[in-house]
DNA sequence: TTGTATGCGTTATCAA
DNA sequence: TTGATAACGCATACAA
């Protein structure tokens, strides 16, 4: 111990800490413990004194999935990017916890209570086991969800406004002078895909254009030529899908568009509400009008909004905007069908 | 507390730590604990127990890149992966320290000292605070590097055996006849470069071929279609890039072969060690010749390096071995040149 | 089988 | 300006 070498041992502890207080100190009696400390190799405990200051500067991030996210949900990548980006700025490190960690699962009772080791957690995943989560929260835990969670009021989340940004994209096409707009999504009832389509309402309703939705469970197979001709028929200038983890709603349309030999935006217009799916994203693809979910910047909301829940500030955004990108794949409608 | 609501306090710590003494314990109690601890969320801290025991099963991975995987995805991310799993397959979570945290640099003084909350601790990155890490090591820290580390005797390593996969591609292309063989790499000494071509120097004077290695700075604009005809009219049958982050070396080969007007394995064979960059990878380019890097396998043996050392255990194997990826841009030669 | 007492290395409070 | 001393929350040897 430096005390040896020294001549104290608070002393150490007020020179080597971080000495918050101001606690005035002799520069000789600064310079000899410094020197004893090099001379030893001492460095403070990190376990002592986080056990001493009781908190340990860790963030959770615990994953509804079996391991971290890796090919498959490589949407999540990004928003980690983003959540280790903002917890280093601000001092923190990660805790990484998964559905499978520890070799428990994450809906068994008690296999939540393991992320108390940090100072705060963020969830994150599709499904959650709202009961341990429900607990975690009663307790007082500083929780943050990343995706809108509407099913547990207590649980403080940050989204994305898919409303704001869906409408945006509804707008942009209206103003290119479309009336009727076809609006493409999967079968799921995931909050994002609620969301985009009630911006899409709202927007359609705000600028007088007609918006049909079309729900479909299989949309390779509901989303053909044909449809795509009979709903130009009925004098839809526009098409729009959501994005989801397989694409799978603008690969349909975007296929059927050229299966049905139309092209866009010369015959109708295509928007996309988020990114296109990997294999139709690049060159050789046109890039669709829509906008890109800012994934980083979710994650450094999260931590911000988590942060500010364990300092009792206020202030964190809940909300991140997404950025509107024009795309090559709407212009004006044709002049006459 | 939990000992309040159940009865005890040791006990507590007998049930809920992993009471590695075999101690017995009535069941009664122990289920009691057990619920309270359930109840009230509560779960060991693991600063003061690792103060208390020396150990709190927490991993540390340091990354002295400035923020986790951001740039380097398709490189350290896959590792990452393969840590977290083999750690949770073990029992323990992960910590991710960052490298830059609250505006510090990893070579700042005591900038490593954080990862001593854990109990062990992995590092990755292409350089190393070699003075930090040393002192952690000689202070008895588990250290494991990874990635090879020859600077720091003292400190353990896992990483790729980049020789053994680059003799393989050169014995493949030696099996189909071919004599000579130019090997590019970029103007690099990390070990990864250094290792693989070590391997196909060795390789090649096993097998009798002639290898010539042509270290570029800039790839881009030294190896050009002139470059490879030239090489060819020497009788050069074969060409082998390395991987590196960039992918430099790959894409300036197989862009000037293509503006050469030749193809693989028609005109020449082509080799890569490692995989190709993305923007060549996929539908629309053929699979390369040679190898894929087990980034996964990699974390894993890390983490079990690591335990292994915790443990005092002994027995981990520090190289992890590539397959071997035949892909099609390699035949047998040309009849005549 | 369970409870008591002690120490781990710091920080923080209070005296000196 | 510096030195005792009491937590901090847990694990472990030991007593009950």
């Amino acid at each position: 111990m430096a005390r040896l070498a020294g001549v104290s041992q608070t002393t150490v502890s007020l020179v080597l800490g971080g000495n918050k207080q101001g606690i005035a100190i002799h520069e000789d009696t600064r310079r000899r413990v410094l020197q004893a400390a090099d001379e030893l190799g001492y460095v403070p405990d990190p376990a002592a004194r986080r056990l001493a200051a009781a908190r340990n500067n860790l963030l959770g991030v615990f994953s509804f999935t079996t391991t971290f996210p890796t090919a498959v949900e490589h949407s999540y990548y990004p928003i980690l990017v983003g959540v280790e980006q903002e917890a280093a700025a601000q001092g923190y490190d990660l805790v990484l916890f998964t559905g499978s960690s520890a070799g428990r699962r994450a809906a068994a009772p008690g296999a939540l209570d393991r992320v108390r080791l940090a100072d705060g957690c963020l969830f994150l995943g599709r499904h959650i086991p709202a009961q341990e989560l429900r607990k975690l929260v009663a307790h007082g835990y500083p929780a943050v969800h990343i995706g809108r969670r509407d099913e547990l009021a207590e649980l403080a989340w940050v989204g994305v406004d898919y409303a704001a940004a869906a409408a945006e994209v509804v707008r942009h096409l209206a103003d290119f002078g479309h009336h009727r707009i076809a609006y493409v999504r999967e079968d799921d009832d995931a909050p994002a895909s609620t969301d985009r389509e009630q911006g899409f309402r709202d927007a359609a309703a705000g600028a007088g254009v007609h918006g049909g939705v079309v729900r479909s469970a299989r949309p390779a197979t509901d989303i053909t030529a044909e449809w795509v001709r009979a709903r130009r028929d009925e004098g839809v200038t526009a098409f729009v899908a959501e994005e989801t983890d397989t694409g799978a709603a603008w690969r349909a349309l975007y296929r059927a568009v050229a299966a049905a030999g139309l092209e866009a935006p010369r015959d109708l217009s295509l928007g996309l509400l988020g990114s296109p799916p990997a294999d139709l994203n690049g060159p050789g693809h046109p890039e669709p009008t829509g906008f890109d979910v800012p994934r980083a910047e979710l994650g450094a909301a999260a931590v911000r909004l988590l942060t500010s829940l364990l300092c009792a500030r206020q202030g964190a955004e809940p909300l991140v905007t997404c950025a509107f990108r024009p795309g090559v794949t709407a212009g004006a409608p044709p002049r006459s069908p």
